[in-house]
RNA sequence: CGGGGCGUGGCGCAGCCUGGUAGCGCACUCCCUUGGGGUGGGAGUGGUCGAAGGUUCAAAUCCUUUCGCCCCGACCA
């Protein structure tokens, strides 16, 4: 892709209105716009690294089994009704009339759509367990909605939901889910730790919470130097040492990215959801549910990555892997050269090369570059281009290579594979 | 919802106190210049000042109402 066919702008001065780096970063290097409090446009950009999320979200869960659906953002109110949550879900449900007044939400989640198509569905025994998933658009009437994406009134939500036929099978889902979820944000290049959580509105009997840590974080995580013990501060109370070794407890703030319920028979009773089993006898679904905040992950990445000069974006979540930047001006010659040489990349790595073929100064395609934060930049320059050589400068941690031409795809797919060099596979904790 | 702040070209801002009919920087278009970290210069495009009402000969500026946005708090998959 050539930067001069792709619809972005870049910005050099801050947005006013943007409090939080990843905000002001997507802002300012094009990813986003915004619309109105809470909502916002993915340019290009963005929705390219949304897409990538998306679809490595949609492997792993793939990988576990799950099947993906897909089911309506509008929801009859009656099925909320069923569940009690039409009257005690609140003021963020988003409510709305057709034209002959019947009522709608505008799903925040789908326990009740799901649980109204499992009952259809999955009638035996034999067919369980099962889970299904989706990616979604969701919908919250925040109070106050704020920090860009990190918590908008429509967000893009990938929510999965077990059904099992007894509550030792569920655990087993939802563990297998757990395992998941490690995968994906190993996969996605996130430091993330998993804590016990209050189960809050959705309701159910456990439930654990995945938090990128990172100062910026509206939640505080309480968590043991020493073992694996973890829990939010709500959970976590007063306490100060560990519950498992007696370590002096510490803290630190985070970012929720997903949340896994174990919601036993929350909504299958009240839905009269469930199967026949081997005797004959209806059965009540034993249920989990499991959410993974994808808009939400771009700001969470960010937060976690950046530096003064930009994003530096996880391999796995870019938008494009490799930046090639011919420092050419006007020398027709070069920027011909360019992209040749991007085109000997791109058949190595299809869909992975954006070329910078605009006419400007080098130093600001160097600015933009970093902001934007592609993980490889090669950089073509005059001299060393008359010897055949090119550098490529890693953007996380700056160091630069000259590499001859010839074996440059080579080269970067070496790299590329080399183990913690690019894709930052840090799990703190399971 | 309570407290605070702010709405002026796409973005960042000045002008408002002391009314006289809109200005700067960035971006964008064109020309010249420069060519390894946002080069320098020149010529342009674009706003009626969030909205409504009022005061006045005259309102971006004063008054009233209203809408929106941001931050703090309560709240929260």
């Amino acid at each position: 892709m050539r930067t001069t066919r792709l619809p972005y702008v870049t910005f050099h001065e801050e947005p006013a209105e943007a409090e939080v780096v990843s905000h002001r970063l997507m802002l300012r290097g094009g990813y986003v716009k915004k619309v109105a409090g809470g909502l916002y446009d993915f340019l290009p950009l963005g929705a390219r690294v949304l897409r990538r999320i998306e679809s490595i979200i949609r492997e792993e869960m793939d990988r576990a089994g799950a099947f993906e659906v897909l089911m309506p953002a509008l929801q009859p109110a009656e099925l909320w009704q069923a569940t009690d949550r039409w009257d005690k879900y609140g003021k963020e449900l988003f409510r709305i009339q057709d034209r002959h007044d019947r009522s709608f939400a505008l799903g925040p989640t789908h326990e009740e759509v799901v649980t109204d198509l499992a009952r259809g569905l999955l009638r035996s025994y034999r067919q369980l367990p099962v889970t299904l998933y989706q990616i979604q658009t969701k919908f919250r009437d925040e109070m106050r909605p704020r920090f860009g994406l990190m918590r908008g009134r429509e967000f893009v939500m990938k929510d999965a939901y077990s059904f099992a036929r007894s509550g030792e099978e569920g655990a087993a889902c939802y563990r297998e889910m757990q395992e998941a979820y490690f995968r994906i944000f190993s996969r996605l290049g996130l430091a993330v730790r998993m804590v016990e959580a209050d189960t809050g509105m959705i309701g159910g009997s456990s439930s654990h919470e995945f938090m990128v840590l990172a100062p910026s974080g509206e939640d505080t995580v309480v968590f043991c130097p020493s073992c694996s013990w973890a829990s939010n501060i709500e959970l976590a109370g007063e306490a100060t040492h560990c519950p498992l070794c007696q370590e002096r407890l510490e803290r630190t703030t985070a970012i929720e990215v997903g949340h896994v319920f174990d919601l036993g028979q929350r909504y299958s009773q009240p839905m009269e959801a469930g199967f026949l089993d081997p005797d004959g006898r209806e059965t009540l679904f034993h249920m989990g549910c499991y959410g993974i905040g994808v808009s939400r992950l771009l700001a969470a990445a960010i937060e976690q990555s950046h530096d003064d000069g930009g994003i530096i974006w996880p391999l796995a979540m870019a938008p494009w892997a490799i930046c090639v930047l011919p420092l050419a001006g006007k020398d027709q010659e070069m920027t011909a050269k360019g992209e040749r040489i991007a085109a000997i990349i791109e058949e190595r790595f299809p869909g992975e090369v954006l070329i910078d073929d605009r006419e400007a100064r080098p130093g600001v395609k160097f600015a933009d570059a970093d902001l934007c934060g592609f993980p490889l930049q090669v950089i073509l320059g005059e001299r060393n281009l008359r010897e055949d050589r090119v550098e490529l400068k890693v953007r996380k941690t700056g160091e630069r290579h000259l590499l001859p031409v010839s074996g440059l795809p080579e080269w970067i797919g070496d790299f590329l594979g080399r183990p913690g060099s690019m894709v930052d596979t840090l799990i703190l904790d399971r």
